[in-house]
DNA sequence: AATAGGATTTCCT
DNA sequence: GGAAATCCTATTC
């Protein structure tokens, strides 16, 4: 993947990020799947009451900031793991959700951290993605680029469909989701 | 089938 | 002290 792709718009960057594929190598084994839900979150630099980088720079958003192409995962209630990745140049804050996977490869490993047998059951949600990934706060800001987690070019087959996003409180009316229409893999309709 | 509650980090009032 | 970018389980209709 290239640096700039992840430098622009974070509304356009979570539309292209569909198709794509993300990659965990670990232990000898490859994690792989590709992306088919995602949503933006702006920073403090446009109207978002959602991000949590609206009230400015704290220790948990602070990758938010950082460099694009990164990643930047932080704990939701307390026990799931939510994976984004930074967007926007260095010092404007943006990050893309990333809420659903069809998994392609290591299916095996992912059954076995998420204890459930079904291919769509594996990775249809953020905090279940997460965990079929094997990725924790360790991953916090490591690069995706290049790296044992990363995220690769892929080609997108299908129509995208934006939405408002899920599991918020505010921003109800940005069209800020983005997933692959009539894929059975997205973790809502 | 639908709803309610629990797990438990991080941030804001 | 309370709410949050969630998910699983148990209880009730």
């Amino acid at each position: 993947m290239d640096r700039d792709f992840f430098a622009r718009d974070t509304a356009e960057v979570a539309k292209d990020l569909l198709g794509c594929y993300l990659v965990h190598e670990i232990g000898g084994t490859e994690l792989r799947g590709r992306i088919v839900e995602t949503e933006a979150y702006y920073g403090d630099h446009v109207e978002d009451p959602a991000s949590h980088a609206q009230n400015g720079r704290t220790d948990r958003n602070e990758p938010m900031f950082e460099r694009p192409g990164r990643a930047y995962v932080y704990v939701c209630y307390g026990i799931h793991h939510m994976l984004n990745v930074t967007t926007e140049v260095e010092g404007k804050a943006g990050a893309v959700l990333l809420r659903a996977v069809e998994p392609l490869e290591g299916l095996e490993v992912m059954r076995e951290n998420r204890g459930v047998e079904g291919r769509e059951e594996l990775c249809n949600g953020p905090g279940k993605l997460c965990q079929a990934f094997d990725i924790d706060k360790s991953h916090n800001q490591e690069d995706l680029i290049e790296g044992h987690l990363r995220i690769d070019k892929g080609s997108l087959s299908g129509e995208i469909v934006s939405s408002s996003r899920i599991g918020i409180t505010g921003g109800e009316d940005l069209d800020l989701r983005f997933h692959v229409k009539d894929n059975s893999f997205v973790s809502e309709d």
